[in-house]
DNA sequence: CGCGGTCAAGTGGCT
DNA sequence: AGCCACTTGACCGCG
């Protein structure tokens, strides 16, 4: 079991998410970005080895403007090298990698320039993992989509796009996750058998939509779409509900009390963690060490 | 130099 | 009808 948290580290002082505004987009701003952000990954990949934090999410930001028409230099002919050696690092050190493409990427879209994007935007983050060498345990998650008042047309039309658009590159790392209103475990599967996508499971927006699976007993259905030589062991996102806010608002700080429970109910299962807290990596810290009390790790 | 409005992109639920 | 939340605030103009 490995353990992470997404995109941000809180405790660097710097950020693998800089980018800048459309108006101010030019080559040169674009190579320094880039060039900052890969260097403080590199920090932050490096910050995640020394502390047992060994999954991470890569934020969509590494390029800015990556699959935006505006963006034609080729950058990733010009940071090869260092793509590599993150690449290299990550191997090394046997690191988890995932991205997930924001709420822009609908791969059922009725409107064909909104899939055009979508499907542009996952070449680009796959391109990503693909520039650093990873295999195909390092994943693209992705949720169901729009659901336009006929989810079963809608799961239709996201097979259909799968199978006739995405390229086979970015096939091979794309996963769907549960989300906390439209696209319950179930759909997910749907779109499994469909697709052979793994799922990715989301332990609070299962919480918030389900068809009655007792949490261990929806892990596992996730986890039996994962094909071990191909995808690795089932990724999933947990969190828990911030108390007194909206429904599927993660909290602030891990409940560690919370978190045992869910180690306990799943005692026996393998999966990486990618905790999906406010506070980051401070939460992971706390994550590693109920883990390791529980000998999980 | 700090504050606050705004930023490439979509969808659906809540107020 | 508009706002908010979403994997994540960061940028930039203005005072």
């Amino acid at each position: 079991m490995k353990i992470g948290y997404p995109c941000i580290n809180q405790t660097l002082d710097c950020s693998s998410s800089r980018t800048f505004r459309l108006a101010s987009y030019s080559e040169q701003r674009l190579i320094e970005t880039v060039s900052q952000n890969l260097a403080c990954l590199q920090r932050i990949l490096e910050y995640n080895v020394a502390n047992g934090l060994l999954f991470f999410r890569l934020t969509s930001d590494l390029v800015p403007f990556a699959s935006h028409e505006i963006n034609q230099y080729n950058w990733q002919q010009h940071f090869k090298p260092q793509f590599r050696e993150l690449g290299n690092y990550i191997k090394q050190h046997q690191l988890r990698i995932s991205m997930h493409p924001d709420q822009f990427v609908v791969l059922n879209s009725p409107n064909p320039q909104t899939v055009k994007n979508s499907i542009a935007e996952l070449a680009y983050q796959g391109s990503v993992l693909d520039l650093m060498e990873l295999d195909t345990t390092a994943k693209l998650q992705i949720h169901g989509g729009g659901a336009y008042g006929d989810k079963g047309s809608a799961i239709a039309r996201f097979a259909e796009v799968y199978h006739t658009q995405l390229p086979d590159a970015v096939k091979a790392r794309l996963c769907v996750e549960n989300d906390d209103r439209t696209y319950s475990l179930l759909d997910c599967l749907r779109l499994h058998e469909l697709t052979g996508m793994p799922i990715i499971f989301d332990n609070l927006h299962h919480e918030c939509v389900n068809n009655g699976e007792p949490m261990r007993e929806a892990v596992e259905i996730a986890a039996s779409t994962w094909h071990p030589e191909r995808d690795g062991i089932l990724m999933m996102d947990y969190s828990a509900q911030a108390p007194a806010e909206r429904r599927g608002k993660h909290v602030q700080s891990i409940s560690e009390s919370l978190f045992h429970d869910f180690l306990v109910e799943t005692e026996g299962l393998d999966m990486d963690i990618m905790l999906e807290i406010k506070d980051k990596e401070a939460s992971a810290l706390k994550a590693v060490a109920v883990a390791s009390e529980l000998g999980r790790l």
